[in-house]
DNA sequence: AAAATTTTAGATTGTTTGTTTTAAAATGAA
DNA sequence: TTCATTTTAAAACAAACAATCTAAAATTTT
């Protein structure tokens, strides 16, 4: 009964968090919203609610879909899984649109700074997946024989991750670029005490 | 002739930047500033100008007195040198004021996605200011012994300087500080390359 | 086709925002 | 003291904002 929505929710809710990606959430207006998306505020406030919900849904959004597809990607389904860490890190580089507009999380860990506490538990969801994904990583690294097994992947993960969020830093302000690209080739080896 | 102002500006601009590096620039008010100041807008229009400019103001003071100083007293001036460089890191963890509201710099590198150019540059700046202290701790701590000397100490400075970036993006999430204060004497030693 | 229900677009609301203005108080110079 | 100038505090302003409401259009179900 009734009609149905005209839009795709799915595509709709990329739309969102990219422009919160780009933006921020302060400073992303519902005009904003609006003009990303292609619906007027009363469509999104019918189907998602208000600015602070909808926020709250594409931060969710965000981890189950894009963070866990470029995991997907770049990871597990990564042949030589040195090879597609490495590649991960790189993307960061080269983001598909050309703009440099880095992470959500990374973004809005920064502007919040932890003071909605299920905000931070949804960024914490986000950096954890990135975190055990990397741990996988390195076992399947030293399986193939590619490292020496770290003493504790768990915390050679978390170094990843810390390198991983520094990078987002600086390419998100735009600068250095090319040191970065040099750099992580390098680092990564190291980390992981690749045997040379 | 007319009266003097009331007010310490130095220490007034230190309230600022701590408001604006807590809450940020959307997100920072007026009102938080008259707040966190004590004055009144009419004082802070007259004596600085308007809240872009009074942000302008407290990024280059935070440069040019908080940084510098952060630089002299923990590396500069550290009688051991990779001493000095592991307690930088992790006085990152431990803030004064118990509160965890990371780095202006990196805190506006990623709110802002350099969308206004001579903040970019000022980020520029500070960042630069930063490596190249990093770059000297490295360079000091190869002439006393303490490691070998890098192939390329420039490199690893920008490396320690993503390093650090990625703990203050953690940090402000109030995300993993027990595991990084415990990661990050192993990774300064591993980027330096130790003498074990 | 008719009825029921939902989406949609645009106008509107009340609030918050950054900024300016005003007048009084304070202070330095003549 | 007197005058000139500045600071100060509080009120006032206009613009921007998130959010809601309204009526019309659309589309599914009966």
């Amino acid at each position: 009964m009734g009609r149905n929505l005209s839009f795709n929710e799915k595509e709709t809710l990329v739309k969102v968090a990219n422009i919160f990606r780009e933006k921020g959430y302060e400073a992303t207006t519902v005009k904003d919203l609006e003009k990303a998306t292609g619906l007027t505020s009363g469509s999104l406030y019918n189907s998602f609610g208000g600015k602070e919900v909808l926020f709250d849904i594409a931060i969710s959004f965000y981890n189950n879909n894009i963070v866990r597809n470029r995991i997907s990607t770049f990871l597990d389904q990564a042949e030589d899984p040195l090879v597609g860490l490495k590649d991960l890190f790189h993307s960061l580089l080269n983001e598909p649109d050309g703009r440099e507009n880095g992470c959500l999380l990374t973004n809005t860990a920064v502007e919040f700074n932890n003071r909605r506490r299920h905000i931070t538990q949804e960024l914490d969801t986000g950096f954890s997946l990135l975190e055990a994904a990397f741990k996988r990583q390195i076992i399947r690294c030293a399986e193939k024989g590619k490292i020496s097994k770290p003493p504790s992947p768990q915390l050679t993960a978390t170094r990843l991750l810390i390198f991983y969020q520094g990078i987002l830093v600086l390419v998100r302000a735009g600068l250095r670029r090319k040191e970065i690209d040099q750099i992580v080739n390098d680092e990564i080896d190291l980390i992981l005490g690749r045997l040379s």
